[in-house]
DNA sequence: GCAGAAATGGAACGGACACTCCAATATGTA
DNA sequence: TACATATTGGAGTGTCCGTTCCATTTCTGC
């Protein structure tokens, strides 16, 4: 734990180092030698300060998706709308971190440390949405909400991999379908 | 190179080896040491039969791309509850290929040649999709099946995606909410 | 300016990894 | 059978990894 000035100004260049270098050698490039020499800093420092490497990972993806998080405070304002936008945000903007956090989602599926990470935010968020559904629609009961908030979550995080890949593919368009504000093009359910 | 019949059969125990653990432990998981104790053999035979760690593997995921095949019939009577039911039962059953799959397109993320791969077998499938979905119902454009087609299946790669890591999660009860004859709201009825 | 706690660097550790080496043995051929 | 060579296991190599340990230095409240 930090508690002088100059632990925590390390701990900001360790964040900063471990954020570029994801950005600029991948999830595999981010070894602890990597972080500490851009951050000159010993190991002994870092770990003062950090649990593990994987513990300043995930701070750095953390700190990502809530810079675009449109409640941070979490007042419960945010609409479903303002949600997907956010998410849409965090995958298709400038920051490389939507792809570490994929690829650590994809490493969870062996690694049941980083699943456990993983499925906790990934709740959270259900959580999230699932609120701002029953808010637009009170109506709703909170089951139906957090169904069709493991389908929105679920096709977010589909499209988002798909416009990872593929950068042409315009990720926000295909988003808004999935808003139950959205009256599209003509499809007559099926019978 | 296997010349004599006791170097194929070990060669055979190799990728069945290599096979196995694909499917049980994932791409990150298939270690040398693993593969030749599963095989019951030594370090010394492996190299002898194969290059590298890498060229076993690549073996065996050419070899089961290879045994699947993406259209027996072709003859385009597959329903769209066909291929989500296909793609539910890809992702949540037995076959080591959905989970190969998934972590060879976290992979593709940062690695271009990857990408390519997962980018092709994605557009493929979204064609079968968009084929079904206009087969269902004709007045649709191909535009916008395509556009469906992306959005079902992002869905279903981010639900199947939540399933492999949490396996509580009941995939096809989400993935049927996809559905147009669902009337539910992932995928609006449109007017 | 002193004491106690925080912060520091880097050597050292233990383990995992892909891969090599080689003496012993098994195999196919003539 | 006799020979060349394919095959074998597994100890050993070099490398890299995250993490621990600890003597030393720096910081801050009093």
């Amino acid at each position: 734990m930090a508690r002088y000035r100059v632990g925590l100004e390390t701990r900001e260049r360790i964040l900063s180092a471990t954020r570029r270098l994801l950005a600029e050698v991948g999830i595999e490039g981010v070894t602890l030698k990597a972080i500490t020499a851009h951050a000159r800093v010993g190991a002994g420092s870092f770990y003062n300060l950090f649990a593990s490497k994987d513990d300043a990972v995930f701070e750095v993806i953390r700190e990502a998706i809530e810079s675009v998080d449109p409640d941070p405070a979490g007042a419960g304002t945010d609409t479903l709308d303002d949600l997907v936008d956010a998410f849409v945000a965090f995958m298709t903007g400038s920051s490389p971190i939507a792809r570490i956090y994929l690829q650590l989602a994809g490493r969870g599926l062996t690694d049941p440390a980083i699943a456990s990470r993983v499925l906790r935010s990934h709740r959270r968020r259900v959580e999230r949405f699932a609120d701002a559904w029953q808010r637009e629609d009170p109506s709703m009961s909170e089951a139906e909400a957090i169904a069709r908030a493991e389908v929105m979550l679920g096709a977010l995080t589909g499209l988002g991999m798909t416009a990872l890949i593929d950068p042409s593919f315009d990720m926000r368009a295909h988003a808004n379908e999935l808003l139950p504000s959205h009256q599209g093009v003509a499809v007559p359910p099926l019978s």
